[in-house]
RNA sequence: GCCGAAAUAGCACAAUUGGUAGUGCAACUGAUUUGUAAUCAGUAGGUUGGGGGUUCAAGUCCCUCUUUCGGCACCA
């Protein structure tokens, strides 16, 4: 006799176990037809699914998060319906949801090329039209290996077998096609009505690159095509904004195919990345940072002995001469030890905060490559404070301030934060790291941080705090970071000390930290975040002054000076074009303030402005014009 | 590094089954002296990413290397 609670409070009551559908059948048709799936006493269950016992049950619809995730499941289903009608020998391996959409691995000979996948969306839209009802069969684990077996579904089977403990499996059976889920799915296929296979790329079989590389076709799926052609518009209209193509189009960088990784700086994005430069700079010197710069190249030995050449080499540069064997440094940290080893400290002197905008080499994957998000050579904004550990919770914390109140003055405001833990491939022992670990997430919990946790994602000499941010299309990136080092200033390492206070000597806890992370990836992130409209603190070129015609030449010339000499980073447009067209370039070009100069502007010594965005500002006189830029410049790129 | 796709003028792109490499913008020259998102005309610009092969003939087909793009693995 389940007693069945919905949402209202109301209660139904069954004489016999009743399933979701029957249950929202009762409750009315359109919500019948509309039910994906149901929650019973907040547990995801199918409609078919039987309550027999008394519960709370609400019903799940394309509305929900959850209705959607199920849709989205169920179409990775049908992705593979559709493949196996096409490619009959196709190996089915994993089709999770994703955000925005789902991606099925496949183990298949042939390969699959974007032809292909306008033909397989086409076979899956046709079978969705029939809206075929998918049906579940709770199948013991005998059963279930035997039926994958016929149909030599290896991975499937390797799946069972992966779960020694299940007895039974969800096999989901979509006419002809059966797959394998914990579920819960839509009832039929008519539920799938917005839906595009978006690319296909290779994968690894259980994300371990020992094991054979699948082919993940990815998809996008949604409630109705509204919401689909308004996600893909979405998408290109934040295409516009990568950086790549901004750096062309604005003339700020480019990556040549001679040094594949590094980035060339051009006049503008030089200015753009020495702005950020110097802001850092004045950052340092209010927090209590000296500024010191290393060698980019260093012998050998000092690697070893820093424990980079056993974990790293392999991602090092090295070069050799009059038989000595260098390494290009990978990171600045023993070159740090150097400069603090140069003199025996007080614990009265700690903490030192060595500050470096240090250049880095570092030899990644070529598939890793990536605009200015991911390169080989980079400069980070990068310091290291020898401290004791009673230090460890002020510095920690003042570098999280440091990391919030920068990327505030950047515009920033949706920070991702984790933390990371010890990796397997590490220096240090258990102890260390258990004290490092619980230092750094003490201090995370204090400072009332949201943050996820990534095991195993550390250093290899200590746990981290990572500051993510998000480029142009969702993909997420690590700038900001805060890492907790006791082994590295330790005798059998770089033997870094300090005097205590009982006259003896102790090796400092050294925090490695960047607060952009790379110069690089910071100034790519700026990019696509302002979409080159970057705040007049940031523009390479923060004015253009126009001259209407060349009579008026002159008088621009002088007042372009003018501003030059207050700070300004000013160009002048005396070309014999129309105002017209000069506008519109230095539009194109993102320039905050256009100023045009004509026989009016001439007579009253003005200089009539145009902001960006199109907005005239009138005729001001120089020291209006002054006001104006100081109080744009002085709110950097806050939001307000 | 792995899987797949791609590379044509400074940029964006075109070129039929293999048959004279083009268009727009930018650049340069000249005319025009211009009032808030494109004045007009002309000129020049290429060993089609590098190398090799097939063919009477290759941007196009094959091999190879490099780089780029999308993922995966990696990311101190």
């Amino acid at each position: 006799m389940p007693n069945i609670t919905l949402p209202d409070a109301s209660v139904k009551t069954y004489a016999n176990p009743v399933s979701i559908e029957t249950i929202a059948q009762d409750i009315g048709a359109g919500l019948a037809k509309a039910t994906v799936a149901g929650r019973i006493d907040g547990q995801l269950a199918d409609t078919c699914d039987q309550v027999d016992h008394d519960a709370s049950v609400e019903m799940v619809t394309l509305k929900d998060d959850d209705g959607l995730h199920i849709m989205r499941h169920s179409c990775a289903h049908l992705l593979g319906h559709a493949l196996k009608q096409l490619y009959p020998n196709a190996k089915m391996a994993i089709g999770p949801v994703i955000d925005n959409g789902f991606y099925y691995d496949i183990d298949l000979e042939e390969k699959i090329t974007p032809e292909h996948l306008g033909a397989i969306q086409k076979r899956m839209k046709e079978l969705a039209k029939t809206k075929y009802p998918v049906v579940k069969k709770m199948t013991p684990r005998d059963e279930a290996l035997a039926i994958f077996r016929e149909r030599g579904e290896d991975y499937k089977i390797e799946l069972i077998e992966a779960m020694p403990d299940e007895t039974e499996f969800g096999l989901y059976y979509h006419q002809e096609y059966i797959d394998m889920c914990r579920g819960p799915h839509v009832p039929h296929m008519g539920f799938i009505k917005a839906f595009a296979l978006t690319h296909v790329a290779g994968a690894y079989w259980r994300g371990d690159s020992d094991n054979k590389m699948l082919q993940r076709i990815y998809g996008l799926a949604f409630a109705d095509k509204q919401a689909l052609k308004d996600y893909q518009h979405m998408m290109e209209e934040a295409e516009k904004r990568d950086h790549r193509k901004l750096g062309k189009q604005l003339d700020l960088f480019h990556v040549d195919e001679l040094a594949p990784g590094m980035a060339f700086w051009h006049p503008k994005g030089s200015t753009l990345y020495r702005v950020v430069e110097d802001y850092m700079r004045q950052q340092l010197r209010l927090n209590g940072y000296e500024e010191i710069r290393t060698p980019l190249i260093m012998d050998r030995s000092l690697w070893e002995k820093s424990g980079h050449w056993d974990k790293f080499k392999d991602n090092m540069f090295t070069t050799e001469t009059e038989n000595r064997d260098y390494a290009v440094k990978p990171m600045n940290c023993p070159g740090h030890i150097q400069v603090y080893n140069r003199q025996l400290s007080s614990y009265r002197d700690l903490p030192i905060r060595l500050a470096e905008f240090g250049l880095v080499h570092r030899n990644e994957p070529s598939g890793t490559l990536h605009g200015l998000m991911r390169v080989r050579s980079f400069t980070q904004d990068d310091a290291h404070i020898f401290c004791t550990p009673d230090q460890i919770e002020q510095e920690v914390q003042a570098c999280i301030d440091l990391v919030y109140e920068t990327y505030q003055d950047f515009g920033f405001d949706q920070i991702e934060v984790k933390f990371s833990t010890r990796p397997d491939k590490r220096v240090g022992s258990d102890e260390v790291w258990d004290q490092s670990e619980a230092a750094l997430e003490s201090t995370l919990k204090k400072a009332g941080l949201n943050y996820a946790l990534q095991p195993g994602e550390g250093a290899f000499y200590g746990p981290k705090i990572e500051f993510q941010l998000k480029d142009c299309i969702g993909r997420v990136w690590q700038c900001g970071t805060i890492q907790l080092d006791f082994s590295m200033t330790q005798a059998e390492r770089l033997n870094a000390v300090y005097v205590g206070a009982d006259n003896e000597k102790h090796h400092p806890v050294m925090i490695h930290r960047a607060i952009l992370g790379s110069l690089e990836r910071f100034v790519g992130i700026l990019v696509e975040h302002y979409e080159g409209k970057f705040p007049t603190w940031l523009a390479p070129v923060q004015l253009v002054l126009a001259s209407i015609s060349d009579v008026h030449n002159d008088y621009v010339t002088q007042f372009a000076k003018k501003l030059q000499k207050h700070g300004f980073r000013v160009e002048t447009d005396l070309r014999n074009e129309k105002v017209g067209f000069k506008i519109r370039e230095h539009t194109l070009n993102r320039v905050p303030y256009i100023l045009v100069v004509g026989d009016k502007e001439m007579e009253n010594d003005t200089i009539n402005v145009r902001a960006r965005g199109g907005e005239n500002l009138g005729s001001l006189t120089f020291d209006q014009l002054l006001d104006q830029l100081n109080n744009d410049i002085a709110r950097l790129g806050r939001v307000d």
